[in-house]
DNA sequence: AAAAACTCTTGATGTATGTTAATGAAATCA
DNA sequence: TGATTTCATTAACATACATCAAGAGTTTTT
């Protein structure tokens, strides 16, 4: 059950037996059914989620009724509402599983306690946030300057394995743009 | 010179009198004339700034020449290119003054030795990447959902400040929008 | 196995924002 | 102080993408 976990840690920090077994202590396994929620908009977050197997998505929806997919989240990613998880404020997100999930859940509280029990942590998630920073910053660059094509194009070049596994609507939801245009551009690229 | 730094950085974390040395020793203070540069495209980041005093931005020019801001930096603010320095990559994005400015730069050598000898910054970026990563989902947010009009008015209410500071069409470009259409924008705003 | 819900496609039409271009004012430079 | 660049405004026109609406497969539910 832990396996991608410590796989995941690995890739960024050297962690001990020790530390694995405190990991094994505050990280709790749950599985989720598809469609079934983590967090619901207006709850706070408990859980910060690294997905062991599956897929979820994070999304808003907007005062139009509008749905943003804000995150996929397959194996070996994290997931979490940032904002309602360092503020305790209500969550603003939906987080949801679009397949049959397997999680291994930090709760707020445990999140504290592997720092304090593991300061190497503080390195860890610190890299963790680096990366998403970083990639972040190329989404939002790429929602203003690319066209609905390219964010598609870079899109499918970035996540195929996402492309696979989602209905095509929720790649229009998490790139900005609607289903109609996505399918027109999908029929453009075809005939070509 | 000192002052805003460690303020900014006791608003996170406790850090004593002999980390207060380290930082002292490690930070290198800089001025920077308005349009001078910090970083250019193309060069490889060399430092992490933190503002003292003044006013920076951070920008990419995409294939077809426009210009996209991606942070205003005023004073108590951190500004660098965070894909750059974390993967010694040269920048896709230029750092430049908008007033003449008083810099505290910590070299990407600099940033390792503090981890090292005050670990407690391990803790301290990690929150301040939160709070960025937070801040840039919003932005993100923001730019799908929401109209011009609605982004240009999210603005001069978060940031009354700059707002003042900076013309109006770097204004525009931080939006993802034309110097023309914010000017149309204000013109409406103004008729009500 | 029928009903219901979801998913994708396609067409007609609308609209917010971009593009191009010209002008004048303000700030900066020499 | 005159020359030059930067900045903001306005108008006419263009366009990428959204919206609305209908239809036909698919999948899920009962």
């Amino acid at each position: 059950m832990f396996e991608k976990l410590f796989e995941n840690i690995r890739k960024k920090i050297v962690i001990t037996e020790r530390e694995e077994e405190i990991c094994r202590s505050l990280f709790i396994p749950k599985k989720l059914r598809k469609r079934q929620y983590l967090l619901q908009q207006g709850d706070v977050t408990k859980y910060t989620a690294f997905v062991e197997k599956g897929l979820l998505r994070s999304y808003i929806i907007d005062d139009k009724g509008a749905e943003l997919i804000m995150q996929f989240a397959p194996e070996g990613w994290w997931i979490n509402d940032m904002y309602s998880a360092i503020t305790g404020e209500p969550a603003e997100q939906n987080i949801d599983a679009i397949e049959d999930s397997e999680l291994l859940l930090l709760t707020t509280q445990g999140y504290e306690q592997l720092m304090q029990e593991a300061p190497v942590f503080e390195r860890f998630f610190r890299l963790q946030l680096q990366n998403s920073f970083v990639a972040l910053q190329r989404r939002l660059k790429g929602n203003i300057i690319l066209t609905a094509e390219e964010k598609y194009k870079n899109f499918i070049q970035a996540y195929p394995n996402i492309v696979q596994r989602v209905p095509q609507h929720n790649i229009a939801s998490f790139l900005g743009i609607t289903p109609e245009s996505l399918s027109r551009i999908r029929k453009q690229m075809a005939e070509r």
